[in-house]
This record gives structure tokens, sequence and C-alpha cells, in this order.
DNA sequence: TCTATTTGACCCCC
DNA sequence: GGGGGTCAAATAGA
């Protein structure tokens, strides 16, 4: 029994790492889109942040494999421990009355700040507003979201937005604690979304991958140097040439429709996710990887030179 | 009527 | 003691 779920840990954590990689690989590829088609409209994520995300979801995988087994299935969860909503205490926060205040070291607790010029930035959750406040160093307030599933789901992920510059304007959203309600209403937008891309990718594992992921799992688990290998192999078969001879593929098209749909704003001005229609988890499909590996020199030189 | 947002007050931490 | 995070009653909107 303990065996099993020594076993089923270890599985876990590999999983974790393999959606990691996928999903960077993802980010990598739609990168790899905008790059190629500069031009596109519709654009909902900045190269940079795809490209912070990328690297994120690399080191998060990294660490995984590097991580000591009892760090592995708290890798994702860390985030969350660190909120006073930790996955040890019991589900629904017991706040009583007391209005404590969670620990006010932010850089412990918080997990990733996402500047948009957009108000109505969508990540793919919902939220709902619990505060608003005067902050005394800046002139414009700030508003404090939890998630809409807080109660339901007790999930413990919140979020401040403030905005941080009038001209442009630009709305900077700090996210903390994790989403333990797994639940995102927008798939892209909770692959692209730089806001919190542990988290996303998280709740990703769930709503992107579904039964693919199962048979990805089937492939990758056996071993993750060897899944890599072959698919680098895939990377040399598939080249750059090929790549360009095909054009813009099936792929390339769902996902410039795909990038279309999730930033078209709705006649109010709000955001208005679209319907699921599967195009997403074709436009990240696996199979497809990132053939030009200079891209993942660009990489490097945005997580060392411009964080 | 229900749900989401606003806002003043409360409370903790620095 | 002040700043900032959260609560919860009041209010608005669907």
């Amino acid at each position: 029994m303990a065996k099993t779920s020594t076993l089923n840990s270890m599985n876990t954590s590999h999983e974790k790492a393999v959606q990691a990689i996928l999903y960077g690989q993802s980010c990598a590829k739609r990168l790899k889109l905008q790059l190629d088609h500069p031009m596109a409209d519709g654009r909902s994520v900045s190269n940079y942040d795809l490209a912070k995300s990328i690297v994120h979801c690399f080191s998060s995988a990294i660490s995984i494999f590097s991580d000591k087994p009892k760090s592995e299935d708290n890798f994702f969860s860390d985030l969350s421990s660190r909120d006073s909503s930790s996955s040890s205490s019991p589900p629904l926060p017991q706040r009583s009355h007391s209005k404590k205040r969670k620990n006010n070291n932010t850089n412990s607790s918080e997990n990733w700040r996402h500047d948009s010029p957009d108000p109505n930035y969508y990540d793919g959750f919902l939220w709902r507003k619990y505060g608003q406040k005067t902050i005394k160093q800046s002139k414009h307030q700030r508003s404090y979201y939890r998630c809409s599933y807080n109660i339901d789901h007790a999930c413990g992920a919140r979020k401040h937005e403030q905005k941080i510059k009038d001209n442009p304007p630009v709305y900077r959203t700090t996210y903390f604690g994790h989403h333990t309600c797994n639940i995102n209403h927008n798939q892209d937008a909770g692959l692209t979304t730089v806001g919190d891309s542990v988290n996303d990718l998280e709740n990703s594992r769930m709503i992107w991958f579904g039964e693919d992921l199962d048979q990805e799992k089937e492939s990758h688990t056996s071993g993750l140097s060897v899944s890599v290998k072959h698919e680098e192999g895939s990377i040399k078969e598939e080249t750059v040439d090929q790549y360009r001879h095909r054009g813009i593929t099936s792929h390339d098209k769902d996902c410039q429709n795909v990038i279309k749909e999730n930033h078209q704003p709705s006649p109010s001005g709000s955001y208005t996710p679209p319907s699921s229609s599967g195009s997403e988890i074709d436009m990240f499909d696996s199979d497809l990887l990132v053939e030009d590996l200079d891209l993942w020199d660009r990489y490097d030189m945005y997580d060392f030179g411009l964080r």
C-alpha cells in the first residue's frame, strides 16, 4: 500500500514535470508563431511574457527532477503553502472573527506579477472583488480580488490590481497563492497567462491535456530523458524548412484563430471567454515542438538579461 | 431575488 | 501609530 502511494507520488511529480515541459513547449510554439508572423493581429500576450513563461516552466521542471522526493509533490503546492491557507490547513479558512492579516511578507507569498495596458486583462479565472484601497505611495487605488471559487473549492488564489502608470496606462496585477479550484474558464488564457504560469500550468493539467495527457503520460512517464531525446530527434526530423514549406498549418491557423478569439472584446467592453472548441488542444498538440533551437538562446537572454 | 461590487471599519504587522 | 489587507453591510445591477 505504502509502496503504491510512493509510486503514485513518483508518477505525480514526474507527470508534473512532464506537464511543465509540455506547457513550456506549447508556449515556445506560440512564441515562434508570433515571431514568424509578427504582423498577425490579435495577439494577447507579448513575446517577452511568453518567453518568461517558458523559462519559468522549464525551471519548474528542472526543479522537480532535481528536488528530493519530499519536495516533489509539494512543488506546485509550495506556492500555495506560502499562503496561510495552505494545504495542511482545513479546506475552508477558519477566519472566525479574527481579521488577522496574512503575513505581509509579500516577497515570500507573491507568485507572479503581470503588467498589462488592459485593466480587463483576462487570465482565464473568475475573480471576485473584495476590496479596494487607496495606497499611500500611489495616486491610484488598489483593487483586491479573490478567486470566485474561494468558498466552493476552498481556492486560496488572490490577486491585487493597481494602475501603476498613466500614460500609457499600465495595470499591474500581482497574484498570490494558487488555484486549487482547477477551474479555468479560458483554456488558452490558462495556457498563456503569464500572471501565474505555474498555477495555470496546474490548472491546465486538468483542462488542457485531458485524455491526450493521459496518452502523453503513458509515453512519458517511462523516462523523461528518453522522451526528450526522442523529441529532439523529431525536432531534427521536422526541420525548419519543412515547417516553412508547410506554411501556416492547420495548427497555426487554429492558433491564430484562438489568439483572435481570445482577445476579442465583447460589445460591452468586457472580455468574453471563447467557447471551447478544442482548437486550442490542436494548437498545442504535444507532437509539435520548437524546431528552431536558436529560440532557446533567446529565452536565456530573456531570463538572464531582461528579468 | 440573487449576485457582484462598493466602501467604511476593523485589525494585524512593521 | 500608520499602512495595508480583509471583512461585511450597503448598494447596484441583472
